[in-house]
Formats: C-alpha cells, structure tokens, sequence
DNA sequence: ATGGGCACCTGGCTGC
DNA sequence: TGCAGCCAGGTGCCCA
C-alpha cells in the first residue's frame, strides 16, 4: 500500500503523539510479520523515552533511548493513534502504549510489514544501508541518476522502483511520475536522455510533494494515524485509469503487466 | 552485475 | 449462493 507520501502523512500524524512520552509496554499480538517481530523486542523498549519520528525512504525509525524501532507498513499497513483500552480488532497486530494512555496501534492484513530494532545508526542496518538518497532532499539528483542508468537495458519504470537508485516510488507515483515526465514506462532506461532525466527527477519530486499535502492516496485501505483516507487519487493522472479518457489529451490510458505490477501511461502523452 | 520472476499473506471483487 | 481465480500500494531473494 503505502509508498512515500502515504509513509510521511503517517510519520507527521503520530509524531506529536509519540514524541517526549515514555513507551509504558509494546503489545505484541502476532510476531509473524514479513520478518519475525524480534522476541526481545517489549524488554528492550519498555520505559524509554521517544525522542524523534524519522523517516528513510518507506520506513519509519522510531529513535528512543533504548535504540530504534524501525517500521515498515508493507502493502496494507497502517499506524494509528488510539486510546490504549480501545479494544484490539482482527489484524490489529501490535500496540505501543504510551504513558500518556494512548497508544500506537499496528494494523497489517497481508502481515507484509515488519517491525525491527536496532542499536546502532539505523541508516547502517542492513535493510536501510544501500538505499539511494531521499527523492526529497537536495541529494537526489538528476545527473547520478543519469549515469547510474546509462549502461542499464532494464525498462525506466523497473528501474524507479528499484531503491538502490530511487527510493520513495512505488507503482503508482513511478506511472504517475512519468507520465507528468512525458516518458514512456518501457523506455530502455539507459536510452532517457540527461534532459528527460532531469525532467523526471523533478516529477518524482512534485508528485510526492503534491500527494504529502493531500494527505498521500488511498485506493482501498490506507488511512492516516486518524484514520482519514488520503485525497491524491482524485489527481492521479493514469494509475487505475486504463481505457479511461487521459485528463490531458483524452487518449485512452492503456495498462500493461510486468511481473504482476501493473504500469499504466497515456500513448500520446509519453513518447 | 543485471534483469526478471517469485514468495510472503489476506481480502475483495468478478464471473461462472 | 458458492467458489475458484485473479488482483492489490513492497521488497528481499533466487536464478539464469
């Protein structure tokens, strides 16, 4: 479910929850997430104090006195904040209890999420480690993209979503992205020129930065730490679109699979 | 090294 | 109404 936009509403929704209480107990009601949920974990972080909400990339790093919690939503996670005596529906797999009688409560159906610790510095753990900078930040840049996709035959769509080189955009903001780019999703990535990737690199900015301040998209099940839905899919250009008229040109949106994800991009729009 | 595909899971929808 | 089949926002890992 959440790519970066939705990651970050969730991030700016329970950080004035989370920040400055002390975690009274973490309630774990099923460790088997995409990775076990580690057994020490509720020893590990009951009492300390939260100090900040961060993010990289999709994960959010929890950074307490006792070390970091590092969270991952998955497909079909959600973080909410709720009075911590709300009673525990189905898929509702983890609460971290505040001292302030809230809690932060973890829901997964598909249990493609994971909740980790660390530590150490979270960015040298293995999983955030090799990611490429944050699309957000002034270390997201157009000329390394470039020549880190020059030499590769892979499509520019597969290589968005590959977070050695972008991080952040996932299936929708990748169709999304390029189709306000003007690129075709099949595009040989090694055959976008310097130009076009600069204008890429821009889209993925904007169409994060626009999805943040709407509260990210959801198209089933995403809602934020207040359990609101996100607004973005009202804006989406072509994801979920196919056969419907493009907003820009009225060409048919066409879809095509690779690998069970779905790509979507407007044929006279993309070239 | 690179690219492609699979696996991990549940639930919702479609069509027979 | 029941049920099989397909699809879904992520991503690490395996294999050619």
């Amino acid at each position: 479910m959440p790519e970066l936009p939705e990651v970050e509403t969730t991030r700016r929704g329970i950080e004035p929850w989370l920040v400055g209480r002390r975690i009274e107990r973490l309630v774990v009601r099923e460790w088997r997430l995409r990775w076990r949920v580690p057994r020490s974990l509720p020893r590990r972080v009951a009492g300390a104090i939260i100090r900040t909400v961060g993010r990289r990339a999709k994960y959010l790093l929890l950074a307490t006195d006792a070390g970091t919690l590092i969270w991952h939503l998955g497909m079909s996670g959600s973080l909410r904040i709720l009075d911590a005596a709300a009673p525990a529906l189905v898929h509702d797999h983890v609460d971290l209890v505040l001292d302030s009688g809230r809690c932060l409560r973890f829901n997964d159906p598909r249990r493609f999420g994971s909740l980790l610790y660390t530590a150490d510095d979270p960015a040298r753990h293995r999983l955030l480690a090799g990611l490429a900078p944050e699309p957000l930040s002034d270390t997201f840049d157009a000329t390394a993209l470039w020549r880190r996709a020059r030499a590769r035959r892979a499509s520019i769509k597969s290589l968005l979503m590959d977070s050695r080189l972008v991080v952040g955009v996932g299936n929708i903001y990748a169709s999304e992205a390029l189709f306000r780019a003007g690129i075709r999703p099949g595009t040989a990535a090694g055959r976008v020129s310097r130009a076009r990737m600069a204008a890429l690199v821009a889209a993925i900015r904007a169409v994060l930065e626009e999805a943040i301040t709407v509260g990210g998209t959801t198209l089933r099940d995403y809602v934020n730490p207040s359990g609101m839905p996100g607004y973005f899919a009202q804006r989406l250009f072509v994801y979920e679109r196919a056969g419907k008229p493009c907003r820009r040109c009225g060409t048919p949106i066409r879809q095509y699979t690779q690998g069970s994800r779905s790509t979507y991009w407007c044929p006279r729009c993309q070239r």
